[in-house]
DNA sequence: CCTACATCTTTGACACCTGAAATGTTCGCA
DNA sequence: TGCGAACATTTCAGGTGTCAAAGATGTAGG
């Protein structure tokens, strides 16, 4: 906890006297680029909450563990290793470790490490935690398609070719300029 | 990845390829809603990744703090309660406490009591955190644009106006059909 | 053979988040 | 006036997430 924000009290003094606001060109619309990013990042947000809580009170799980099994359903049967099954789940494998735990002890999930390559652990679903699964998912998509009902087929395929050229747009995007830094790719 | 062929045989229909319902309705696109969500989920995630690592990076603060800081300013100069802010914040209230000691130890923002009502608190940016902001404000904004770049003025309107339809679907949609839980509204 | 490097996984320090319980304060009304 | 409901904030337990470092294995070149 050594360095915080607080080194930002020296901060530059920019320009001389200048109050930063003066800047140049900033197009009447730059500002609405962070409004369309904001709007984004809300209703994400908000379904997420509702999706969670919903998966709580029936279910008694997490988005996190219902988003792993629904990457291992989607797999082949085989199973996935836990960094493949983590570029799946928009998750760093840091992360995948306490999760696999937590679906093994439930038995939902088994962690057979036979492999030619004795790092690797291979994760797959068992039984139960496919039909678990599935039920979870048909409610699931009950959830979802609730939520886009409103919405005309034509707006939702707009929607989805924003999307997808957000997408494009992203890839190639790295955190830093000279970083090797990348986000993960999604494997999808 | 040495035996297969065994078991593939009955390989069952995945997520993705026809559904295991025999169920009623299911539209051809029911489960394109669900594509379309994890899309969505996705690419914010995505972004959020990536704006919460350069500032990190290059500001040493979080996302959260980034964006307490963004609805302290764009708020009125005499500040907010913890209430008002955790609903603009999109967080709820147990999270914004540790926040704003955080930033109150910076010195980036005030816990000012004074009110007529001993139970509210109220929170203010200090100058500090004011230009503090400022300065992340413009370089977050930066990266924001770099983003949404590629996309045409057209169809950034057509994006909003996709999130906006769903923003209004989402009013009224409660957590439980029998509950008062409901999402938090946001005051914008 | 042995060493240096690349990979896969786990662990640990930290930062958040939510939801519910605990505290303190205000308000409406019998 | 007194009391219980409503409200604002804090605290706490339980999950999740990141990143970096450590362990355990594989791989290739001298």
């Amino acid at each position: 906890m050594a360095r915080r924000a607080t080194q930002s009290a020296k901060a530059r003094p920019l320009l001389t006297g200048q109050p930063w606001r003066t800047r140049k060109p900033a197009p009447a619309d730059a500002h609405l680029d962070v409004k369309l990013w904001l709007r984004l990042l809300n209703l994400t947000n908000q379904i997420k909450r509702l999706l969670a809580a919903r998966l709580r009170r029936e279910f008694n799980t997490s988005l996190a563990r219902f988003d792993l099994l629904a990457q291992l359903e989607r797999a082949s049967p085989q199973g996935l290793s836990m960094t493949a099954l983590s570029a799946r789940a928009m998750v760093t494998n840091g992360a995948i470790t306490g999760l696999v735990d937590g679906l093994v002890r439930d038995g939902l999930v088994s962690r057979g490490g036979h492999s030619d390559d004795r790092r690797t652990v291979i994760v797959a679903l068992t039984r139960l935690g496919k039909r678990s699964f599935l039920s979870m998912a048909r409610r699931h998509e009950g959830w979802v398609r609730e939520l886009f009902d409103g919405m005309p087929a034509g707006r939702k395929l707009e929607f989805e070719q924003c999307l997808a050229m957000m997408k494009m747009q992203l890839r190639g995007v790295h955190v830093a300029p000279g970083s090797r830094l990348t986000l993960r790719g999604d494997l999808h």
